[in-house]
Order: C-alpha cells, then sequence, then structure tokens
DNA sequence: AATTCTCCTTGAACCGTTTTAAGCAGTTAG
DNA sequence: CTAACTGCTTAAAACGGTTCAAGGAGAATT
C-alpha cells in the first residue's frame, strides 16, 4: 500500500505538501497542486484513515445498536441511519443483539474499543446503567425508539403511550370489549409505555364500555413464537374478540395461527398490529396496524449524534419525538353484536 | 480520554509494560500484571483503536456492501455476516447500495479509506473493473451470492442456473405453456444465470411441450414496481397462466395486482418467487418460491473472509456453492387443462 | 567470585497522517 | 539598500499505541 511518504517521493515535494493537496488544495501553487494530484491518481492512494483518525482524534464511524434487524421495522430505521451517515460521510457498524442484553453490552464494549464517535442504540431493557458507563468514557450516544432517561444524551422516539391508546380506542369504538394484549415482556420499555398508553385511554371510556383486557406475554417478539403461543390460548377457549399485537410480526404469527383453527379474521376477532411493516399491506389479511415512521427515525438520529460529533461545544441535547398514526386495514372489524347495535340504530 | 501514557504514571510503570499487561499478560509478573489490570479498570481505559490499528495494520473491521438491506434475503444475509463477525471478534460495517453501482463504488472507496480489512460484496452489476481496483489495493475481498469471475478471491455463492430451471420444471411439470417472466435487468448477473438456468432446462422438454417465454424486466426488483408493471401488462392481455418472479417481492406485487384485477391466483395463473423470504409462507396466498439458505450464505461468506485475513499467507481462495430448493406452497397449481388431463388418464 | 541464565521491565523506534512554525524566494515599500 | 511582506514549501512534532532489542536484578551454575 501506497503511504503519503511514496507519493512525496514519487512527486518531488515534501510530504506535508502532499497533505495539503488533500487537506488544503487552496494552499498550493496550481501547478503543484496537479503534479501531486496526477500521482496520487496513478498510484491509487487512498489515505490510511488509522493514521488520520489518529492524529485528528476521530473517526466518522457510528455504531449501531439494534434488537433485532430482521425485523422490517430496524431494517427500515437502519436504512435511514445508513443514509443519513453516507451523507455526512459517515459509516456505520451495524450490531444486532438479538434480544439480548449480554450482547448489547458486548457491542458496547466493542465499539468503545473501536473508538466510534457516537453510539445510536434502541436498548433492549431499560440498561441505563451499561449507557452511562459508556458515556462516561466519552463515547456519545443518543438513544433511539426510547426517551433518554436521565442520561446526558439526545433522544428519537415515537409516542408509544399514544400508540397503544390509537389501538385500544380503534378495538373500542369497533364494539369489542374483550381484548387479548399480546406482547412481549414488560421490561421492553416500548412495551411498557404502550400498555400505559392502553390503561390511559381506559379512563377515558364510560365504566359500561369499559373493555376487559387480558395479556399473554411473548419471551421473544417473532412470528413463529406468537404462533405457537396463540395455538395453545386458543385451544384453551377463545374469550376474546380483539387482539392487540406488540408488532406486525406477531400479529402475523397470530392470524396464521387462528386461521389454522379457523376462526376468521376479522369476522370473528380484529387483529391489531404494531409497527406497520412494508409487509403488512400485502399480508394474507392486510393488517391493521400503527404506523411508525421508522426510516425518518433512524435519519433523525443519525443527523442528531453526527451533528454532535462535528461540533460538541455547540450541542445541545434533545429529544425528537415523532407521532404514530393508525392505519385501517382489513384485520379489524366491527364485532357482529357492533354491528347489529349499528343496524338497529 | 486516558492514554496508555496516563496508565503507566499512575501505576508507576513504563508505557510497554502497560501494552504488554493488555496483549501478552503472560510475560509480566503477576504482580505487575494486577496492579496495571487494576488501574485499566479504574481509570477506564479503552486503547485507542486508530492507534491500535496504525500500528498493527489490521482492525478486525470487514465492510458489507449490498444492494437492498430491506429484501428481507439480504437482512438475513446481514444476520449470517454478523454473527459469524462477532463470533470472531470482529465487526462489520454495513453499506446499502439501492442497486446502484455509483454509490456502489463510492462505497467502495469510503470501506478502503477506513482501511478495512475485508470487505464482503453483491455486486449489483458486473463492476469486476471497480473490484479488482479495489483487489489491487491490498484489501480482501470475498463475493456473495455471486461467483469470483476471474478475481483473484473467495465466492460464496448460489447455484441460480440450477434455481433458475427448478422454478422452470415445476411451473412445466403443473402443465404451463405460456409462461411469463417478471425479472430484474440482465445486467443483474444472478437474473442472468437464473434465465440461462431455464434456457437450458427447456432444451430437455420435448419439442411438443416446449413452453413459450415472455419476459418483463423491472428497473427495481422491488414490490410496488412489480405491482405498477404488472397492472399495466394486466391490461393488455393476460397470455399467460405462470410468472416466474426475479423475488419473493416481485412475487407479492405482482399477486396484488392479479388480485386486483380478479385474477385468482393460482387458479387462473401460478405465480413462483424466489429467495423463500420469511413472510413468503404467511403471504396473502403463501408463496411457491425457491429457497436459498442467505443466513449461511452470509455466515460463509464471513467466515472465508475472516480466515483470509487471520492467515493470509496460509490462505487459499475457496468457492463454496450452496444449492437452492423448490418450496411448493399456494401460489402455483396445475393449469385447468392440465387438471383435465390427469382426470382423463 | 565470576559467569551464565531467567525473568521482567524499559526505552526507543515506528505506523501514516495532520499541523504548525520556520524558511526561502521574490516583491513591494520605505 | 534594507526591511517588511507575500506566497509557497518544508521539516519536525505530535497523535497513541505495539514491538523489540537491550538492560537489570536475582538465582543458578561453575
Amino acid at each position: 500500500m501506497a503511504s503519503i511518504r511514496d507519493v512525496a517521493k514519487a512527486a518531488g515535494v515534501s510530504l506535508g505538501t502532499v497533505s495539503n493537496a488533500i487537506n488544503r488544495p487552496e494552499v498550493l501553487a496550481p501547478l503543484t497542486l496537479r503534479k501531486v494530484q496526477k500521482v496520487i491518481e496513478e498510484m491509487g492512494f487512498v489515505p490510511n484513515a488509522s493514521a488520520r483518525n489518529l492524529r485528528a482524534g476521530r473517526n466518522r464511524v457510528i455504531g449501531l445498536i439494534v434488537p433485532d434487524i430482521s425485523n422490517p421495522f430496524f431494517t427500515a430505521l437502519a436504512m435511514g441511519v445508513n443514509d443519513a451517515a453516507f451523507a455526512a460521510k459517515y459509516v456505520v457498524i451495524l450490531c444486532n443483539t438479538d434480544e439480548s442484553t449480554d450482547k448489547e453490552s458486548q457491542y458496547l464494549e466493542v465499539l468503545s474499543a473501536q473508538n466510534v464517535e457516537g453510539i445510536l442504540i434502541t436498548p433492549a431493557r431499560e440498561t441505563i446503567r451499561a449507557l452511562a458507563k459508556v458515556a462516561e468514557k466519552g463515547i456519545r450516544l443518543a438513544l433511539v425508539d426510547r426517551p433518554a432517561l436521565g442520561l446526558q444524551a439526545c433522544s428519537v422516539a415515537v409516542n408509544d403511550s399514544y400508540g397503544g391508546s390509537l389501538a385500544l380506542t380503534h378495538l373500542h369504538e369497533l364494539g369489542h370489549r374483550k381484548i387479548l394484549l399480546l406482547t412481549g415482556s414488560e421490561d421492553i420499555p416500548q412495551v411498557a409505555d404502550r400498555n400505559t398508553g392502553i390503561r390511559d385511554s381506559m379512563k377515558e371510556i364510560p365504566a359500561n364500555q369499559l373493555p376487559q383486557i387480558m395479556e399473554l406475554r411473548l419471551d421473544s417478539m417473532s412470528a413463529s413464537n406468537a404462533y405457537d403461543a396463540m395455538m395453545k390460548k386458543i385451544e384453551s377457549g377463545v374469550d376474546f374478540t380483539g387482539i392487540i399485537c406488540g408488532n406486525d410480526l406477531i400479529a402475523l404469527g397470530a392470524i396464521r395461527a387462528l386461521r389454522e383453527k379457523n376462526i376468521a379474521v376479522p369476522e370473528d376477532v380484529s387483529v391489531i398490529g404494531y409497527d406497520d411493516i412494508d409487509f403488512a399491506g400485502s399480508a394474507n389479511v392486510p393488517l391493521t396496524s400503527i404506523s411508525q415512521p421508522a426510516y425518518e427515525l433512524g435519519f433523525a438520529a443519525a443527523e442528531l449524534i453526527i451533528s454532535e460529533c462535528e461540533n460538541p461545544e455547540r450541542h445541545v441535547h434533545q429529544r425528537i419525538e415523532f407521532q404514530p398514526r393508525l392505519v385501517v386495514r382489513s384485520s379489524t372489524a366491527p364485532t357482529k353484536s357492533h354491528r347489529a347495535n349499528l343496524r338497529i340504530s
């Protein structure tokens, strides 16, 4: 690999001049500049990033830690991050934790060893301690899809509690009074917040219409896991008319189970997902879902952390909040009694 | 940020000793080692990766360049790469090119500037020249989902021509004689290879059963693009009974269009996808597809390039080939006449 | 007691850049 | 004619580690 010295020798100038040709072309005499550029071109010289970074104390690398990249929500988010980074000539190290806090802290270590300038993270759990430790080491953090609880950091989030309330209100308005919550562990902040939103919006409902809520918690928020759990649940009786799912994958798994047990969606049971992934619309039963701007979330987060890296002293921590949106498709419908009522009135 | 010098001073040893404590603990007297480790722990010292890399000439970073990370095939592939890398204490920079060769070469530059040890790439087109240039600079390459045509590099691929023949044979056996190929540009190597496979397997078919093949090429292999193209195609007449799609997303988009035009899948038209992405089974019409081991592909590729990085002199370039597999679901069925024939015989 | 061996530790060189102060012509001003 | 200035270029000092030859202190050997 050619170094700046080789270029200098070949061009018959000092190595400082070569450096100037690369970084401050305006200070060089036009003739010198062209001469050096030609040699650089010929030798295919690329400055060594490690050396450059060592000198500059920065490396234009950010890390992105997500719980499950195969979830289209996070894929979209990662694309947003990537695009924003690319535009600013940054590069992204992608870390997938499989929702394991163990892997999460391992990745946190790896990234800090790599000396990334900033870390974008969607913590799998409320692991503020591990994050605080990283922050102490001077690595900038931004939380994605989470508020920065007590942490000195930026955050980009979606109003999850509002999202939860959107889902409940929708089912309630369709006449559902027995609702199953099919979510992940309450340790997952997003899950907890949505549940809060659901509970809060219950308070707005007149007592005589108050729906009854059942919860079924999944270990992992995947389609297959949801399918298994749902099969079991159905076997022990279908005492609900609506299901609010923790994400669209869960909804897909649940619908598959319902179909196999000959329970019609949405005629017998309404199902509402969360995230509104690309595929939601072309699913078996097009999913009603709560849409989150995943790409924008990622893009905004990356912009935030990059601006902090570029301008640490002028930076003030921000909190950006996006609002979720209800997208009604075919997996939800009025209950039979509700339809009857409507006909009467 | 603490440097190794600060640690040395605090521990009352030379900086070489601190370095040894980190990298070759066995050469130090146990007492010294513990003393230094304690100080490192207390100060939260993390070695500067740039400096380390500069000296060592390596950095345990590999780059992964894919055309479209939102395609579940590549998401699965990326997960395989990530997991293999993580196990070897490597880290992955993810680059998404949106199928643009421009962005591809830009990323190639960025990665070589970052001095990554190796690059895993699924070239969007036959861009051997750009790759050869990178290889010249001494960056190790491995091709994923592509053979290393004339390039000094490892490759991990799926037998695409066999995949194409699987698809055609399946439709042929179901009695389809008018088949639409709904694929991307022939510039995309995978597309070209599958078409070759299709043509080759035509040679095995008796002349009187020879199906007629039509081609419809999409600019971008996305669901929405396929939907649009398909809508137009249908309006100008449905002169086919089977569709072979370039990937599952295309198949999904096509099926949506067919459904909207009240053409039943698979009763009126059979559709076969490619990749067998996770959703394929839970799609509106569960997709018949050609399954590719995406995760394994990524995992194998990462292992290959990492082993090359770890042991450059002992390394010999390899070519690993996986075989695709036909997965029959509900989007393909015998043609009406074929069913009639079967009944007669 | 002198020599050799071990076992640790140290200082210095080096990796490839960026940056800064100094230098060197040639010009302009005094 | 000297001094100050201008416009480029250069040499050298970082940046923060790793590595290696050399050194030093004891222990073992002669």
